[in-house]
DNA sequence: GACCAGGCACATC
DNA sequence: GATGTGCATGGT
């Protein structure tokens, strides 16, 4: 990027758009934690019944959920989906919790950034975008998190390849904006509110905010891209 | 009934 | 290293 700087532009489009988003939709560093879980490729109104769920049951704290077996778990994860898996998946992070930092989770979110990243990234069942989540939102470490509306919104409007690599994509971002943690947090809920939305109700964009590119600036050209189906990568 | 949703690990070539 | 597949619910 560099010259122009599309990707700030972009941001302040979308900005204008819809406003701050005020993300995460969590309340506490754990709830956002738990969500970013959950939310593996999985609707963010299943999730919400989940955690709602787990609230219920009375044990939606570290040492509750760390004390709870996998199957019961499972069951009150129910509307997640991959609910088996995911009951797993926060174990092993409970697990990781408990044993690398007694359980509190102030003390791990107090680690330094980069090293909690590679500590999180050893826990089976969390990712890169679960991760750099947990990171963001929950730690306030500013780290862009990349995500499928991301690459499918970013490479059908021509900024970055079909094929780019999730290192690929967050280091372009993170060079052509500030290292601020608020503007992280800021684009990447836009992102999805305009993939979730505005390309769900307007599938082919003439008036999405934003600008269609192909690697070099074309003004005045009219495009249609297709957002939202994930049929087209 | 098909398609989709804020991934990730693992198998196989 | 690239590609394919299982995991599963609830909304449109």
């Amino acid at each position: 990027m560099g010259k122009g700087n599309h990707l700030v532009e972009i941001y302040n489009s979308l900005f204008k758009h819809f406003g701050p988003q005020h993300w995460w939709p969590g309340e506490t560093p754990f709830e956002v934690i738990i969500g970013a879980i959950l939310t593996q490729n999985t609707s963010w109104d299943n999730v919400e019944k989940a955690i709602a769920s787990l609230k219920e049951s009375g044990r939606f704290t570290p040492h509750g959920l760390y004390n709870t077996q996998a199957d019961i778990l499972a069951r009150l994860i129910k509307s997640s989906g991959y609910f088996n898996i995911k009951a797993k998946r926060l174990r092993n992070f409970l697990s990781f919790l408990f044993n690398e930092y007694g359980g509190d989770l102030g003390r791990m979110l107090k680690e330094d950034g980069l090293v909690l990243r590679h500590r999180l990234l050893d826990v089976n069942g969390i990712g890169p975008e679960t991760a750099d989540s947990i990171l963001l939102y929950a730690a306030e470490y500013p780290i862009f998190v990349v995500d499928a509306y991301t690459k499918r919104i970013f490479s059908r409007h021509g900024y970055i390849p079909a094929d780019a690599t999730y290192h690929q994509i967050q280091e372009l971002f993170m060079k052509s904006l500030s290292g601020d943690t608020y503007l992280y947090n800021e684009y990447h809920a836009l992102i999805v509110r305009v993939g979730k939305e505005l390309c769900k109700k307007n599938p082919f964009c003439s008036d999405c905010p934003i600008e269609y590119d192909l690697y070099k600036p074309r003004k005045n050209v009219t495009v249609n891209v297709k957002c939202q189906s994930s049929k087209f990568k």
